[in-house]
DNA sequence: ATTGTATATCGCAAAAATACGATTAAAGGT
DNA sequence: ACCTTTAATCGTATTTTTGCGATATACAAT
C-alpha cells in the first residue's frame, strides 16, 4: 500500500514541502547559519554541532539534495557553501505563499 | 538513548524547524491554500484532498498545534481558518533567515 | 428518544527520519 | 609504501510520521 501520498499533490505543493522538509530539523537550520558566516569544511561544521560526524554528514546530504548548499572537494576535505540561487528562490517561494494568505 | 537531539539546539533554531516541519507535507500546504480562499469547514477540506477523513484531521491537528490555523466549533461542524498573526510571524521569520544568508 | 451528520480519536501497520559506531574511500604527507 | 586525516557510506536501532478503518463524541433535526 502507498504510504506516501505526496505524489497526489501539485508540483508546486510538493516543491514547497520539499524545501520545508529540508528546513525541518534544527541541525539543518544550524548548518545553514554556520555556512552563512562563509564557506567552510565539513569538519568545522561537525565541531559546531552536538552530533556525530556521520549524522552531520547525513544532514549535509539532505541539504545538498534539496539544492540549498553545494559541496566542493578540496583535497581530502569538502568545502561547503550556500547555494545562493536556490536559497533566493526558496525565499521568494515562501514569501509568495505567506503573502497570498488572507485571513478569515 | 536519545533519538531526538532537537533540544540541543537554540530556541530560535527549534522554532524555525517546527514551523518548517508543519509545512513539510504537501497535504498541509494544500490545506493552507484552501484556507487562504477563506475559512471553511473540515468536510470541505476533506473533499478537496486525496486523503481519508481521519488523515486530514490529523494534518489539521498538526497545523493547529503549530499555531498556523484556528478551529472554531460551529454546531456539529468545525470551521477552520488561517491564524494571521502566526502566519505573519512565520513569514518574517523565514524571510529574515533567508535574507541573512550571504553566499561564498 | 432516535437518527443522521460531522469531526476527533484510537489502534494498528508501514514507511521515513534520526542517530551512531564501524567501515570504507580518497587524498596528503612522511 | 605506509600512515594520517577527512568525509562518505553501511548497518542497525529507535523514534516519528503517514495513512487508514473503526469507533467514539457532539450536535442537530425529526
Amino acid at each position: 500500500m502507498a504510504y506516501t501520498k505526496r505524489t497526489e499533490f501539485s508540483e508546486d505543493e510538493m516543491q514547497l514541502a520539499d524545501i520545508a522538509k529540508a528546513l525541518s530539523h534544527p541541525a539543518r537550520i544550524a548548518i545553514l547559519k554556520v555556512l552563512s558566516d562563509g564557506q567552510c569544511i565539513c569538519g568545522d561544521i561537525v565541531d559546531r554541532l552536538p552530533l556525530a560526524q556521520s549524522t552531520v554528514s547525513q544532514h549535509l546530504k539532505e541539504l545538498k539534495s534539496a539544492g540549498l548548499i553545494k559541496g566542493e572537494i578540496d583535497g581530502p576535505r569538502v568545502c561547503y557553501c550556500l547555494n545562493e540561487p536556490v536559497i533566493g528562490k526558496a525565499r521568494k517561494h515562501f514569501n509568495f505563499l505567506f503573502t497570498s494568505f488572507n485571513c478569515c
